[in-house]
DNA sequence: GATGAATGAGATTTCATTCAT
DNA sequence: TATGAATGAAATCTCATTCAT
């Protein structure tokens, strides 16, 4: 493994650990086995390391949703699968998760800059594909969606609001996962839908 | 306005607009016109501070649910409630709403103090308050729950990431709270109970 | 001694004797025997401190050429005492008008802000002081002037150049202070008047 | 252009632009077009670099001086000669003529090395230089002179001084040149000679 | 109760220089 | 001859907290 990546590593361990602000460099460079020094000489700065691995994170992550978007029948199935992908990524990968969800970098994006406007696009991206998946289950008829892109803002504020209480709350929090699923599918079932068989 | 209510006032206000890491002691002192010593006559640390301001807006938030909950009519009318409440409560007080979704003390709570089990009873008065609202609309048969702790906590999940999303989001976010609520009640209505017309 | 005058007289020393680059915040505090955060709780910057020391020297020297040049009778006496201050100036706080000299903060001074418009303020009086005793001996005769501005630049020049020279050359250099001013006073001698004798 | 002479004429121009301090060696290869190891193969160190420097543009300065000297008529003509040309370079070469006045290395000069007595020498050679034409001037009687060592010291603190309010000053200063030469030459005039006639 | 000068530990960042290739 | 990744020492500055008054 490179030392670029190395430090990646260790930034995201420790980011998603103790947070962005508590993470000093000096214990990233100690805990990537480097010196300080080069911490700066491939990142700009600690700010730009946290664009690095957050871009990373969130890279995967769509990788997986559009995956999931792509393999699935109508829209409801699809919807099913992205909600689902959301948790299983949870429970795999939650370290990485609590990066994106602990320090979203929202002061970060107010200000312009090549690799914030990347991630703003991805965050972009990640609303234009729920509400992809809506469209095409409001025009199938498998979903119930006055507007799509309210909808997807919605989904997305639920996922993200339920993902932190999982990995940040002092609660002990139990896995959400299925009932979230439930739920949501439940809230956008057509009229004509009968409700599926508790399991 | 006493010394240290002006402390206070000034940390909320700073802690919503900058965030707790960003805002320094000295900035606080001066916005309340105090001097810096000051602060540490009345609090032991910039932190409890923080579990202070935290306690006071969950306070007059928790209050208000209270209220909402004791109004109303059946669970399902109960829980419109709470939820327009909140949203409510979001649009006058986004300032202190924001305190306490922006530096919720995830890692302040992990250790114990009086303070910090105070927060935490608080946080869990709140789900229980949801709770108590989900089983009377399970009693009464106005809305449909399997488990009331568990859907407690996805409402609250929701409702927390909606508020976050609202707040913090470097997109600009509609405000989603009518949209919320009709998600949750739909989500959560009896087989029997017709959808309610559009409006 | 208060601190903030402690702090001041170890940087006046310290740029002085290594300059500004070459004087590490760590080493005033050491010299002036507070602690390294004193520094920033007196001066908003190292750069800060420069400015003041700046004008501290420059106070004190501008208020000594004001009486030089009020003390004295014709222009060509005024401007003779002027140049003999400089020059006993140099002498007795070498140390002083080296922090002048050595760092003169040019960049610095490109921008703006309160304390360097104050320093540019002092240039232009030292300057504005040079040109009132100009103009003096053009009117009385005493001084062959054509243009004071001009003229006044030129000393200025003249003067700051030799201090350099005297307080930092590699070279071992005599004080031309005596050369100097008759050097001056040679050059702008009306016709009519004779070459004052030998001493 | 050789690596070598590229770094050279990097290292000139920003050490003119910004100052050795101020310049880092990074740039100076980006400037360049080499790699920031290319530097330290050809040269010792940062310093090493600035001493080469500095020594290239006295040399061209020395040699314009020389020719200078040698081609003029009486010592009177050829001092002229000499602070005609040094403006004449100052305008022409004033990016050059600022490394030797802005980083004049005075602290570089203490110590020894075969560098620092190359940049000594040349320094003595100046006023050697200026020396001589004073001496013919003296002996000749187109000059009136005193002690043709001090007043080569003084000619060149003047010259330095005012390269340096010129090219440094935060002032608008304008160029003088030509008031220069004429304040110099009156100053030296020989009581018989009369003053010349104002252009 | 209230102050504010003082602290010192610690954080981020810079940069000349080295060295294996 | 040239490279450029890596270094680590050092520098400036921040800031929560203390304490004598």
């Amino acid at each position: 493994m490179s030392r670029k990546s190395a430090i990646l590593a260790a930034a995201t361990d420790l980011f998603a650990e103790k947070g962005f602000n508590e993470t000093c460099t000096a214990e990233i460079a100690a805990r990537a086995g480097v010196a300080q020094g080069t911490l700066f000489y491939h990142f700009k700065s600690k700010e730009g390391m946290l664009l690095e691995v957050f871009a990373d994170v969130m890279g995967a992550y769509l990788h997986g949703q559009e995956q999931a978007l792509q393999g699935a029948g109508d829209g409801r199935a699809a919807l099913e699968e992205m909600l689902r992908f959301h948790f299983r990524f949870l429970q795999d990968n939650s370290r990485h998760l609590l990066v994106l969800i602990r320090d979203f970098p929202c002061h970060l994006l107010r200000e312009d800059g090549p690799r914030r406007s990347q991630v703003r696009e991805q965050l972009l991206a990640m609303i234009a594909l729920l509400r992809t998946c809506l469209e095409r289950g409001a025009h199938d008829g498998s979903l119930r969606v006055k507007d799509a892109h309210t909808t997807a803002l919605l989904l997305r504020g639920l996922l993200s609001g339920l993902t932190r209480q999982q990995l940040l709350s002092p609660l002990d929090v139990p896995d959400l996962g299925e009932e979230a699923v439930a739920f949501c599918l439940e809230a956008l079932r057509p009229d004509g839908l009968p409700a599926p068989l508790a399991p």
